[in-house]
RNA sequence: GUGGGUGUAGCUCAGGGGUUAGAGCACCCGGUUGUGGCCCGGGAGGCCGCCGGUUCAAAUCCGGUCAUCCACCCCA
């Protein structure tokens, strides 16, 4: 009988890079709802026909890296490839856009691409998104790129690189289509295969190509920049003025394109080293394509396992203090001493097990405890608490009444030690 | 989807046709009867990714396959 393993590109998230995606979450939700985001939760599967509407038939992502299926009844689901489809989807379904009222909603969880597996890149893998529905104010727009902003500091992402671009609306981005095709007519014999495929079915995507022979083509391309209209043009000035009033470093990239359909206006990507861990941008006509009352809107999506991979902080390790049974102690003596630090807000974890002692505090220091509190016969009768600190091993007799206070005075008196040495 | 690298102990890796396949770290037991790290002694742990082929003989050579990593493509 051969073993069972999980499906390629689709992964278990173990510790410690558990923890640390869990932290993530954790600041993520904090900054989006300290903005007034609220939280959504998503199906992960729609219609096929949602994905195809909203991120465009033509895509790479919805021709040929969906996983779709159909169910008993003989319609096409797909496992969902992204999370603004099924966000804005949700919105109308729900009744939540009626009467230009602006809603904020965030969203988390696995989102799933037939492509071809690497670091940082899996079958199924986590984003983190968040949507603005009803504003068609440039401060939206900075707003979310503010916030973006904040998740990378929280998350202490060194070096990264915001650039932005707008890609135009309805009105100037068939126009300059149009150029393009002009401009290009008569040379597609001399452009990748790629490209040739792309410049009927998406042909802005023909900026973003890393060939260097097309690339020589393109330079003397009319830019985006000089198509657009007034009003695209005066949106992005002004959303450009307020970034910069934000404090947002950015970078201006006419080749920033993005890989899906429904973007209007202004787009942007966040890349740290690593390469590209967030995106995202306006999408004014998405809501009503897909049915519902004519609403603009904006938003981005963070990848779970590529802000991991940049990230700076690290999980904070579980548990913090470790009760051990030591000869002659009592369960019930020692889990008293539990509840206390867990009361306290302390992560505690207790060991029930018959074992010899160097084995438990073995154990304890292998997990990255930094306490141990020491329950045994001694402790029983005299009714106290060892506390013992693994980086100082030093421990000491304690009350039951101050054990909490023992702890944080050591990791007060800890902080300040930090603080003067650097 | 295209091209390439790599699969040997829990981890990092050595061995490159010939008996029982190795190292470091980790792990377990003992030297300590209530104390982790350091030291000393002992020990356990491998279908050498999987399937097939060549050969008297394959972890080693060949083919396929699966997985993983890298570069494309694409994207978060």
């Amino acid at each position: 009988m051969s073993k069972i393993r999980s499906v390629r590109g689709i992964r278990d998230v173990i510790y410690p890079e558990s923890g640390l995606y869990a932290k993530i979450e954790r600041v993520c939700a904090e900054i989006l709802e300290s903005y007034g985001y609220r939280k959504i939760y998503l199906p992960v599967i729609e219609f096929s026909e949602l994905f195809k509407r909203s991120i465009g038939d033509e895509t790479d992502i919805v021709s040929k890296e969906m996983y779709s299926f159909e169910d008993r009844k003989g319609r096409s689901l797909s496992l969902r490839p992204e999370g603004t489809a099924s966000a804005v989807r949700a919105m109308i379904e729900n009744k939540l856009l009626q009467g230009n009222i602006r809603e904020k909603i965030y969203y988390l969880g696995p989102m799933f691409r037939y492509e071809r597996p690497q670091e940082g890149r899996y079958r199924q893998f986590y984003q983190i998104g968040c949507e603005v529905f009803g504003s068609s104010s440039p401060a939206s727009d900075a707003e979310i790129a503010v916030v973006a902003a904040e998740v990378l500091s929280a998350c202490q992402v060194e070096n990264f690189t915001i650039k932005i671009n707008s890609v135009g609306c309805q009105d100037c981005r068939p126009a300059y289509r149009h150029k393009i095709l002009e401009a290009l007519s008569g040379k597609e014999d001399k452009i990748c295969a790629d490209c040739k495929r792309r410049l009927n079915t998406n042909t802005l995507r023909i900026l973003d190509c890393k060939n260097q022979n097309c690339r020589e083509i393109y330079k003397n391309l009319p830019s985006l920049r000089d198509y657009r209209c007034d009003s695209c043009e005066d949106y992005y000035g002004a959303y450009k003025n307020l970034l910069q009033d934000r404090g947002i470093a950015f970078k201006e990239d006419n080749g920033l394109v993005r890989g899906l359909d429904y973007y209007t206006g202004p787009v942007f990507e966040l890349e740290a080293e690593a390469g590209t861990i967030a995106a995202g941008g306006r999408y004014d006509s998405l809501v009503s394509q897909l049915g519902g009352p004519e609403t603009p809107a904006c938003g981005w999506a963070f990848g779970l396992e590529r802000l991991a991979l940049s990230a700076g902080i690290v999980a904070s390790p579980l548990p913090e203090a470790y009760i051990a049974l030591m000869p002659g102690g009592k369960v019930e003596y020692a889990s008293r001493a539990a509840s206390i630090l867990r009361d306290a807000g302390l992560s505690v974890e207790e060991d029930y097990e018959d074992a010899p002692p160097k084995k438990k505090l073995r154990q304890a220091v292998r997990k990255e405890a930094k306490w141990a509190v020491l329950v045994g016969g001694d402790e029983v009768a005299g009714g106290y608490y060892t506390l013992r600190n693994f980086q100082e091993s030093r421990q000491e007799q304690v009350d039951p009444a101050d054990l909490v206070k023992a702890i944080k005075d050591k990791e007060k008196a800890g902080i300040n030690n930090v603080e003067t040495n650097s």
